[in-house]
DNA sequence: GTCTATAGCACGATAGAC
DNA sequence: GTCTATCGTGCTATAGAC
């Protein structure tokens, strides 16, 4: 792997794992296993080497999200497989959780990454949900871009009580209690 | 006020805006009028006055959420209130947002005010549920504690929408979607 | 209780040799 | 491209005068 490669990735785990404000230059460059000058070789500096790591992990997600939403099945049992995906719980959202980060959200470059993506998921959300109602799989009653946020804020909250109570129970438990709600007026749903 | 009190309540702000991590005595020290010496005269060190700050947020969380749900109305009524309460959403949840901070999370004791303080408020949200799916308000179908868990996850995931977009429309948006699966099979609520 | 002084180290970045 | 050296600043904390 090359050396920009390397420190892109590295960039990604230790954003990921403490985030903006907590991550260093010297952190990286170790992780990375490359010199101080080499970095500053390839990047201009930590926010652009940050850019070039959240863009790459937002991109991942997407193709993630879209392997699930976009595979087989009907809209509901799509939204189920993305809901029940699995996932590295306790280690919490690589997108959603830079949203916590002062210099991030200060910063458009870098908040853009994550406003497309969570944007671009709840909009591929909405339309699946749309399609389901008009289906018959979910209650007419319902609308799309705000059950897709619903959808999407229960998995973002669902790591954040995982990650308060160290354990992944309370994120499957919300997961648990949204579908129960979205089988709700769906006979064909209650049926299996 | 005296100077504990001013530093506890200026690491409580710094807290809830750029987390333990991007949390400096020194910032602490100039929001509070305070010195070096005075801080750790009082304090142990960042770690301590930390712990004290998030005991006090903490018990205010829970306050303010007793306030609501201990309120009058139905059980239903009171999670509506409970979800439409007012919020400084683009701020964020001081509790939840430290759950991305990896040396709070790192360190049991500052960590224990976040768990404690969420499970209160899903064992709170639960019972209510319940008392409400046995009056016929929510189906009875349903889980009191996995549906305590999918509100406060949309509560705590609508913050990162909101922040991820800098609006408060998506936070909004998941809490409407809630609230409409939750109004859903109980008759009394589609008549309003 | 509060102050200033100082410690030792890490921060984010630049310079210039190789 | 990568290295070491260096910069100026800020970090968290301690020491000791007042």
């Amino acid at each position: 792997m090359s050396t920009p490669e390397r420190l892109i990735e590295a960039t990604r785990e230790l954003l990921w794992e403490r985030g903006y404000v907590g991550t260093s230059p010297k952190a990286i460059q170790q992780q990375a296993g490359a010199g101080q000058g080499s970095m500053y070789h390839h990047f201009a500096g930590k926010p652009d080497l940050a850019l070039a790591a959240i863009r790459r992990t937002a991109e991942e997600m997407r193709a993630t999200a879209e392997g699930v939403l976009g595979g087989p099945g009907s809209p509901y049992e799509r939204v189920e497989a993305y809901l029940r995906r699995e996932r590295d719980v306790l280690r919490g959202c690589p997108i959603g959780r830079l949203t916590m980060d002062p210099d991030v959200i200060a910063n458009d470059e870098l908040r853009a990454p994550l406003d497309e993506t969570l944007d671009w998921l709840r909009e591929r959300l909405a339309g699946l949900v749309e399609e389901g109602r008009e289906r018959g799989e979910f209650a007419p009653s319902l609308d799309g871009e705000e059950i897709a946020a619903t959808i999407v804020a229960t998995v973002q909250g669902g790591y954040v009580l995982a990650r308060a109570s160290g354990s992944t129970a309370a994120f499957d438990a919300g997961v648990r209690g949204l579908l129960s709600l979205l089988a709700l007026n769906s006979p064909a749903r209650l049926d299996g």
